[in-house]
RNA sequence: GCCCCUCUAGCUCAAUUGGUUAGAGCAGUGGACUCUUAAUCCAAAGGUUGAAGGUUCGAUUCCUUCGGGGGGCACCA
């Protein structure tokens, strides 16, 4: 549906919708008007010293069902339900930390206050208490109202209490209401923030440093992905949302800063999935002098930091073990297992083709076989038949070198890089090489990198001469590690869609 | 881009497989209730069944098109 017709179709839908929902909207809004007719603010300026609600259930662990206490605490956060009884109403309040049950009475509370409290403050409002800690009959730990505070009117109805907010994309859309609604959803990001944090810590105390490079970028490069494309009007130039930081970075290295590191967003013009995210969150770190063996070794490191951070259960059934050393597996082996075929037996074009040819199983999955050249029909090999089956988390060693331009030459096997793509849970989720250091010949990859692309890929590398001068200035010797953090935070947190660890996921327009 | 599934009250779901006036819980509204916690009880209200067209005596149910969402394929990290 196009044009006007849609537009009446909206129209008719907000029209159908809004009767209901209006009257909802409009007690509430009546509600903020009786507060201010009896001078409350309904948005005052501040409420201080607040305890997080964990601690207060923390100072009261243990207690008895049916004791009172002394002990008074002050808290905030939004109004999840109430049980009104006459004279007297429990309500559950909850923060960031937890939840709390409230009691309220008119016995304490002036009439007014109880009033205001039980009629004019909606399920979730934002109140601050004061109030006195016990345990109720039934053995919960609650706060009788003493004082409490409107601190934020809510105009618009909280999702359902019992059924949280459950619609997919409004989940998505409304990130804001799922947060406040679904505690899973909380604990999803709280844990990211605290596997970013925990990387961060990791390399800063290894004596990393933190650097910025640019997003907007002149020239793009790094990975093989299609760029988003800007214009910048002052320069009057196009521009390029980055790919990867990974050129600036190892620039970095030249200039001496030896070891540093990146997290930030990269941008890819691609089609969206469950793993994909037009905009997506990595860290990349280069260490000087290093190659990538001890970067796989820092990985293992890091990875296991921000797992136990994000507080993972190493022991539960299927559990990823990050808190083991991870598998290794050359490339060329992984093949072999999943396929039967020996890449190095198999060196050219026709030779690999002809193998496959020979294995109805492989042709089936990979009908295009002929059209591909010996480094993408091996990567295929690797995606298609070995990729699915790396849940435990896998280091993958010794690419193609057609496949890895930035990437040294093996030192002892010819045609293969010094590079390892790490996998678990069957996704790819970081990728790492020995830097290659030799300006000569990063120039020779580029121009190869070049053909392909005149060959029709879109995905291959453009040539970066700017970079190339930097390796001209002499760049030491490097590993150098990417790690896509949405899908390690998938990982770390159990969930099946980047949408659920990404805040505000790509949508399509509303 | 292709294939499959889905869309019912603000939210979560029903509707005996095409049959009378589309039901319930929550939320909201009015009322009762001083240890409840999915609080309970009483009352009223809330719907163009995603949209448009078609088949039929009759469509929430079947068909077509369009739109939204989900899943899969392809591409990619």
């Amino acid at each position: 549906m196009k044009g006007w017709r849609k537009d009446l179709a909206d129209l008719q839908q907000a029209e159908a919708a809004s009767r209901a929902e209006a009257e909802i909207l409009a007690a509430r809004r009546a509600k903020l008007d009786r507060l201010r007719e009896q001078g409350i603010e309904p948005f005052p300026y501040e409420y201080d010293r607040v305890e997080p609600i964990a601690d207060v259930r923390a100072a009261h662990e243990g207690l008895e069902a049916d004791t009172q206490t002394e002990a008074r605490h002050r808290v905030a956060g939004r109004l999840a339900s109430r049980r009104d009884q006459g004279g007297m109403s429990f309500l559950d309040l909850y923060d960031r930390s937890g939840r709390i049950q409230l009691q309220a009475t008119s016995d304490t509370l002036s009439a007014d206050a109880f009033a205001r409290l039980t009629e004019l403050v909606d399920l979730g409002d934002l109140i601050g208490v004061d109030g006195r800690a016990f345990v109720s009959r039934r053995g919960e730990l609650t706060l009788h109202i003493e004082d409490f505070e409107i601190l934020a009117k809510a105009l618009r109805p909280p999702p359902d209490k019992r059924h949280g907010l459950q619609d997919t994309e409004a989940r998505y859309r409304y990130r804001e209401v799922d947060l406040m609604a679904n505690e899973e959803s909380r604990r999803v990001f709280i844990a990211r923030s605290h596997i970013i944090a925990a990387i961060r810590r990791t390399l800063d105390d290894d004596g990393f440093l933190e650097v910025e490079t640019p997003t907007l970028q002149p020239l793009y490069g790094g990975a093989a992905a299609e760029p988003f494309v800007t214009q910048h009007n002052a320069l009057d130039r196009t521009l390029y949302l980055r790919i990867a930081p990974e050129l600036y970075l190892k620039r970095c290295l030249v200039g001496g800063l030896e070891r540093v590191y990146e997290i930030g967003k990269n941008f890819r013009n691609e089609g969206l999935s469950p793993k994909h995210n037009p905009e997506f969150t990595s860290i990349e770190w280069y260490e000087a002098y290093a190659e990538y063996g001890r970067a796989a070794d820092r990985t293992e490191r890091v990875v296991r930091a921000a797992a136990e951070k994000a507080g993972y259960d190493f022991e539960a059934e299927g559990a990823l073990r990050f808190d083991r050393p991870w598998r290794r597996l050359t490339f060329a082996r992984a093949v072999e297992e999943a396929t039967g075929i020996n890449l190095l037996a198999h060196a050219t074009d026709e030779s690999l083709r002809d193998a496959v040819r020979a294995n109805p199983k492989l042709t089936k999955k990979i009908p295009e076989f002929e059209q591909l050249n010996w480094p993408k029909l091996a990567d295929e090999l690797l995606g298609e038949f070995v990729e699915p089956g790396l849940i435990q988390p896998t280091f993958i060693l010794d690419h193609p070198v057609e496949l890895s331009p930035l990437a040294k030459r093996h030192r002892d096997i010819h045609g293969l890089t010094e590079r390892w793509e790490a996998y678990a849970g069957g996704m790819e989720i970081a990728n790492a090489f020995s830097e290659l250091n030799d300006p000569d010949e990063q120039r020779a990859r580029f121009e190869a990198q070049v053909r392909y692309s005149e060959g029709g890929d879109a995905e291959a590398q453009p040539y970066d001469e700017g970079f190339v001068r930097a390796l001209e200035q002499g760049m030491p010797p490097a590993g150098g590690v990417g790690i896509g953090i949405d899908r390690l935070v998938m990982l770390l947190t159990g969930r099946a869609t980047i949408r659920d660890v990404v805040l505000f996921p790509a949508l399509r327009e509303l």
